[in-house]
DNA sequence: ACCTTTGCTAACCATTTGGTTAAACCATAT
DNA sequence: ATATGGTTTAACCAAATGGTTAGCAAAGGT
């Protein structure tokens, strides 16, 4: 593992459980097992290297999200494949969806960032081919963009939430466990019968 | 109005805009109008003055989950009533859903002291209201908490993520705000649909 | 009138923090 | 062997930051 590796693992893990404010450039320098001066060698300063995390991050769920909008399967198929994907990898990157989304929300202007992406997410397939389906009768009629919007809710918020969820419902670390890998089919169920005529 | 609701008022504002780590005592100090050291003279360090913002901010939403949670109307109906006045709610105070998760989330040992709070949300009524109208043939067999986590998610979500989702669903402020509005009964109505025989 | 308490501030302090510098190290080419 | 160029570090620096101090000013009690 080359010496930029060790720093970006490193960064990575520490901005990713404390936030781009609270993470000091010494405790990634240690957790790497390098010097400080290395970081600033290796990536210009402090926003560079959480740039190159946070882009790396969401590099890795946009790709998740663009195969439920551009795939060839019906809407219900999407949906059942969506939630089961898309849950299964972030209970193995249980801190990706609260770390992108915090970052987000405290720094709205990276947003334009994404747009640029061509790995962005993009609904515009999945919101006409719900609008379709609806004129085909095998959708209720709702507005397409609630839709979109149910499916991430039911499947992102238990991940961007986790401690608020585990303290409302009352649960261990092993029952949310439990809750989450039931959860892949159960969201897609759920969201499937109440649009299913 | 008194130097200490000054004070509190600013902290609020700037802790919800930026969180605890990112916030400067300084810019609160400003905020406010008054002298840095006023802000150590009314409250001891930025731990309690944070603290206070916070427990407030909770204190104003727990009730809202509790409506959901005890009351002697029936499923459906809380379900109504609860996305009706919890969206109501956090669209008048929409810092708040994502300040108490990020806040949450990076300092998970704050659970403990909601937990001694008596105004805490307590699922166990609206658990075995759900067992009970499953038994009675009103709602689908089900896992209860897959419910109240539907619920939840289906509420807040798009609060706690408001950057991310105006990002890809690609929606304007004003689009948002319209789509939230409509999303009180929408919700609800999806919800229902999915559980109703 | 005089003292005490309370509200408030300018100036100051110690520590932390992101970032730099100059020198050491080390492999490789000459 | 020696020079060269990339890699790594100890030591250092300036700015920012949370917090303190000493004292002023006004209100109230005696």
């Amino acid at each position: 593992m080359t010496t930029e590796e060790k720093i970006f693992n490193a960064a990575r893990k520490i901005f990713q459980s404390k936030g781009f404010a609270a993470t000091r450039m010494q405790e990634i320098a240690d957790e790497a097992g390098i010097n400080k001066a290395m970081l600033h060698y290796c990536f210009k300063n402090k926003e560079q290297l959480f740039e190159a995390v946070f882009m790396n991050a969401f590099s890795q769920l946009a790709p998740q999200i663009n195969l439920i909008f551009n795939s060839e399967d019906s809407v219900f198929e999407k949906i059942q494949k969506f939630t089961e994907s898309y849950i299964s990898f972030v209970i193995e990157n249980p801190f990706l969806p609260q770390f992108i989304i915090q970052e987000l929300n405290s720094n709205p202007e990276f947003v334009q960032k994404f747009m640029q992406n061509p790995n962005r997410p993009n609904p515009q397939n999945l919101l006409l081919q719900i609008e379709k389906e609806i004129e085909l009768g095998i959708i209720k009629p709702i507005n397409p963009k609630q839709l979109v919007l149910d499916i991430l809710s039911m499947t992102i918020f238990a991940f961007a939430a986790p401690v608020m969820v585990r303290g409302i419902i009352g649960l261990s670390e092993e029952e949310f466990h439990t809750l989450m890998q039931e959860r892949k089919t159960h969201s897609a169920n759920q969201i499937i019968n109440a649009i299913k005529k």
